[in-house]
DNA sequence: GTCTATAAAGCGATAGAC
DNA sequence: GTCTATCGCTTTATAGAC
């Protein structure tokens, strides 16, 4: 589990992963300077070259894998919650939303952003994304089939519960409304209810 | 309907919007430099900016209005081609895959990339970027309500069909793979099933 | 590991001739 | 409307002292 402890007793290093990935969630890859990160991180220029000699590519892989495990923690932590896989879905599209309207619609996916600018131009950083995608789909599949779903089927529900999320948590993002996570929260629950 | 003439036909302010688009189409809009702009359009940059008196910001608007009546087109052409609303959508995600696929996965909404990279930063183009979410929305409403479905319905459907083929076709590009918008097209139809 | 200085290149934007 | 030159600034990245 994360440990959250203030962020200045953290070392460099995760210090600076970690202002990369919120940097990056707001504000993408291309919008992201090196300087800006060294700054907010609390470190310098050259302690960053240091830990991340491949430099900003190097610097977005880590934070992407960053983001990739903090939400597989709140999937795991919503799957934990609630025994029905529907009644979680709606719990974390209800979460997603108070969490990016308190964020003042700044905190969207971690990862989408920094993959968008990236597919076909930064092939590393894709395929990170691709990785953070994939296991968050797994932890929907295995969910499901725990739940007692076919394989085929649950493998299939899986690629839409988190697509869904992603549009409709970016939907809203640019909306500044709650509505399409709580629109896609019951709908993701009666398309699973309907392969019962 | 779009004419489709050579591009080298066309007028010089049509196509620097054309250009920009497509390249804050696969680039984003930080990426993309007005340097650039103004060389794929074959255009000097004292013409951007006798256009575009406002600049990159200015262009960047105009873009997201040229995908906004681009997609529109699209669905009005998938919905006027099949009279039922779930085997159009399942049309449309067959389309969109085979497009992106053509395309080298390059092509992806013409819209999300610039709207996640501006969401909280550039308040006009954030707003663009809605708008044309919201008319596609509501070509989704207008072909469910004419199919007979009620009005609360068609409102929260037209979200979620919106909101997954964004999410399935930035699975799609980041993936390489058809799968996501194959699988989001199957689900789409049988949630629209569900409610009838 | 940390820090400063700086190189080399690119950016958005502007001026002004034609 | 088109074109070129250039300003002022920022960027990624490196060098080298400490």
């Amino acid at each position: 589990m994360g440990t959250m402890r203030p962020q200045h007793e953290l070392g460099t290093r995760e210090r600076i992963v970690r202002t990369t990935s919120r940097l990056m969630q707001q504000q993408g890859y291309e919008a992201t300077g090196l300087k800006q990160i060294s700054q907010e991180a609390k470190a310098t220029l050259g302690s960053v070259y240091h830990f991340f000699p491949g430099g900003k590519r190097e610097l977005a892989i880590e934070a992407i894998r960053h983001g990739d495990r903090e939400f597989a923690e709140f999937l795991r932590a919503a799957f934990d919650r609630d025994d029905d896989p529907a009644a979680a879905m709606v719990a974390c599209t209800r979460d997603l939303a108070s969490g990016l309207r308190e964020s003042g619609w700044l905190d969207g996916c971690p990862v989408t952003t920094t993959a968008l600018e990236s597919a076909g131009r930064e092939p590393a950083i894709q395929q990170a994304a691709e990785e953070a995608y994939e296991n968050w789909r797994t932890l929907v599949r295995e969910k499901l089939e725990r739940s007692g779903f076919a394989a085929d089927v649950a493998h299939d529900l899986a690629h839409t519960v988190i697509n869904l999320l992603e549009g409709a948590e970016l939907s809203a993002q640019v909306a500044r409304s709650e509505a399409p996570l709580e629109i896609a929260g019951r709908h993701l629950a009666r398309l699973i209810d309907s392969y019962r």
